[in-house]
DNA sequence: ATTATCTATAGATCTATAGATAATGC
DNA sequence: ATTATCTATAGATCTATAGATAATGC
């Protein structure tokens, strides 16, 4: 769920003492038992030796890749937000029908969210994620939302100046794949995602010709 | 926002210490300070010196009042659920039109979670929640959950014995008010609360001039 | 006697650091 | 020398209980 490091990170070979088992990558198996633990048990409820359990190290042995358990879920959110972020930037751009554009974020974001072996959307979600340490992530969160108000203003075609407050309702029925998965398992997630972008473009007011069309042009975007 | 103790709980006089200042009411002004911060900040991250402190009283006299930190949290959210499970039983057994019962159903609940004092509903989605301490809670949200899921049928005609997929997007539209307020602040919860209801009934395939009848019948069950 | 509140604290965490040890490449 | 991991622990919480004190009604 979460990228490897990337090889450009470290130099290919490099002195000091290697990974005990080859292919080991106790920075990733950290973010993976923190994605899982952070999204079900919850950030402050997580301790560090549970993490640290969970991924087969000591739990002193997490400071040497992390500076601070902040540090886990930071990473983790951008992770998660990036990735969406890039498509979405990719779709503002594209030419062509804002509401095929539309549907095809959602539809991307929706089953991401379903599909991923933890619920990573549920990190987004935690209280704690309010506070200074994830500022950043909260930008670029805030970016995402922005192109999501871009894309429905266009559907509804509206100004771009006022953000349409129906933004709101299409990005909730994104996240409702988070809540679904939370209180019904991963079955409950993945029945609901592939209907997120045809509700979507229904709250917009779009009928079911308009709808069609929609959908049969969100396939040639994203291959 | 919490629903002051009940007269029959206590005698109306009785002996022993009364409170300092008339009118005070600590259980009260506990479970208030409880709700702002386990709401705002999260449960584990809440202390229970914190919620003592807001609420005017030292830590250990909350313990005069509640077992534990958690049936504070399992009080705010039984207190959260019944209002509107009953008034989901009422409308489930109303006569008339299931499009405009739902839209009643959806509108008060969007409504309710928009407008409290603090933005109670995202005490449920806090992960503690899913822990054993708080199963009777996730019964009653599972019953919620069930009328939803009987009046998303009846509007859908379909056979209420399969719950339809449809019934978690209408559930999560009412829900949107939770996330919009918890990173949008009160104005943007108030925003969009007013559009849940429309929302849900447009995501049911429902055209502009039937949710115009449903709106209206349901003005009619809801004074 | 009963009820409500307080002070003080035991006992159980939990995070992060210090410093030793191991395993490599130079 | 450098990197990764470990053991041990300081210091800071945090929850819940014990027991004293205060303020009433009987």
């Amino acid at each position: 769920m979460t990228a490897p490091t990337p090889d450009a990170e470290r130099p290919a070979t490099r002195p000091g003492r290697p990974r005990a088992a080859d292919g080991r990558d106790t920075r990733g198996d950290v973010l993976a038992a923190a994605a899982a633990l952070f999204s079900s048990v919850g950030y402050t409820a997580t301790s560090t030796y549970a993490i640290a359990e969970r991924a087969g190290v000591k739990q002193a042995s997490i400071y040497h890749h992390f500076r601070g358990k902040d540090v886990l879920l930071r990473t983790l959110l951008l992770d998660t937000v990036r990735p969406s972020l890039d498509l979405a930037d990719e779709l503002l751009d594209a030419p062509g029908d804002p509401a095929a554009r539309l549907w095809a974020l959602c539809d991307a974001d929706a089953r991401w969210l379903a599909d991923g072996p933890v619920n990573i959307g549920g990190l987004m979600q935690l209280p704690e994620v309010e506070g200074e340490a994830f500022a950043e992530f909260r930008e670029e969160r805030a970016r995402l939302r922005g192109r999501y108000d871009a894309l429905v203003a266009a559907v509804l075609g509206r100004p771009e100046s006022v953000r349409p407050a129906e933004a709101t309702l299409v990005f909730g029925l994104v996240e409702t794949v988070i809540t679904a998965r939370r209180s019904g398992g991963d079955t409950a997630a993945q029945d609901v995602a592939p209907l997120v972008a045809d509700a979507a473009l229904r709250v917009l007011g779009l009928d079911a010709a308009a709808l069609r069309r929609a959908r049969a042009a969100a396939v040639e975007l994203v291959p």
